[in-house]
DNA sequence: ACACTTATTTAGAACCATTATAAACTACCC
DNA sequence: GGGTAGTTTATAATGGTTCTAAATAAGTGT
C-alpha cells in the first residue's frame, strides 16, 4: 500500500485508522480544505467502521507535524486545515464561509522588506476576503 | 469629550464603560494587538471600577461592526483584534506569539488578479510567519 | 509463535474562549 | 418625571479542542 511506507518513513505506525484518513485526504484528485468536523463526516461516508474524534484530531495534527498538512490562519469558530501543503494564498468568502485556492501566479511574488533581527520568514501567506 | 461624539454618531450611547473602554483602546500613542483577556487586564490597571467580561466582549463587538476595531485572522486559541484599521499587514512570530505591524511599503502592492463572479474584494492581507 | 515494550486508539471528562440569558440598570426622548 | 429602548451584568450554556487513562495494536527480539 502507498500510505504505509510513508507513514512507516515519518516514524508513524500505518495503523488502520491512519491509513483511513490517509485515503480520505490524500488519495483524491484535488487538494482541499477541510475543518476537523467536515473530515469526520467524510470518514463516515467512505468507510464502515467508525473513527473516534479523538483519533481523527490525532491524526490530523500527525500530520501537521510531519507536514503532510497545514493549518490555514482564518478566522473561524474551527480550525481549517489544507491538504495542499505548497506555498500558496487564499480567498476566503465571507458569505459562503468557503475557502478558495490562489495560485502563485494569481498573485505575484511578495518581497517582504522589513527584517526583524534574530528571525527568520517561515511563510507568506495572503488572504484575500470576498463578499457578494 | 472627545469620544462621546464619535460613539453617539455611530448609534452608540456613550456609556461609562464604553467610554472607559474608548481611552484604553484609542488614547494612546501607537495602535496596538490585543486579546479580549489582555484588554481586560489593561482596563483593571487603568481604572478603579470593574467592567463585566460580557461588556468587554459586547463593546469589542460593537466598535469592530462599526469599524473601529478589525479582528487578525490568525491560528490561536484566542481572538486577535487590531486598533489599526486601516489596510496592513503582519508578522507572526511563531516563538514569542507576538504580532508586529508591516507597513504597506514593507510589502508593496499586491494584485489580485484572479477575479470570483460576483465577488468583490474586501481586503487583501499578508501573514509572514517568523521563527527563530 | 511468543513475550515484551512502546505507540495508538478510544470513550468520556475536562478545559476554556466565547456566546446566550434574562434581570437590573441607564441613557435618551417627550 | 415617565416611558422606552439600549446596555450592563452575573451567570449559565455552548462547543471546539485537549486531556486522561485504560484497552488495543504494532514493532522488536528471541
Ligand atoms: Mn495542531
Ligand atoms: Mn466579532
Ligand atoms: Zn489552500
Ligand atoms: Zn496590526
Amino acid at each position: 500500500m502507498k500510505y504505509i511506507d510513508k507513514l512507516r518513513n515519518s516514524g508513524l505506525r500505518p495503523t488502520k485508522q491512519r491509513l483511513q484518513i490517509c485515503e480520505v485526504l490524500f488519495n483524491v484528485e484535488k487538494t482541499f480544505h477541510f475543518t476537523i468536523n467536515e473530515l469526520e463526516q467524510k470518514i463516515k461516508d467512505k468507510t464502515d467502521n467508525k473513527i473516534s474524534l479523538a483519533t481523527v484530531y490525532n491524526t490530523v495534527h500527525a500530520f501537521e507535524k510531519k507536514g503532510y498538512l497545514k493549518q490555514i490562519p482564518i478566522n473561524s469558530n474551527q480550525t481549517y486545515f489544507d491538504t495542499n501543503v505548497t506555498d500558496h494564498h487564499h480567498f476566503y468568502d465571507l458569505n459562503d464561509q468557503k475557502l478558495i485556492d490562489l495560485e502563485n501566479s494569481d498573485v505575484g511574488p511578495i518581497n517582504i522588506k522589513k527584517k526583524i533581527n534574530g528571525k527568520k520568514i517561515k511563510s507568506v501567506e495572503v488572504l484575500v476576503k470576498l463578499e457578494d
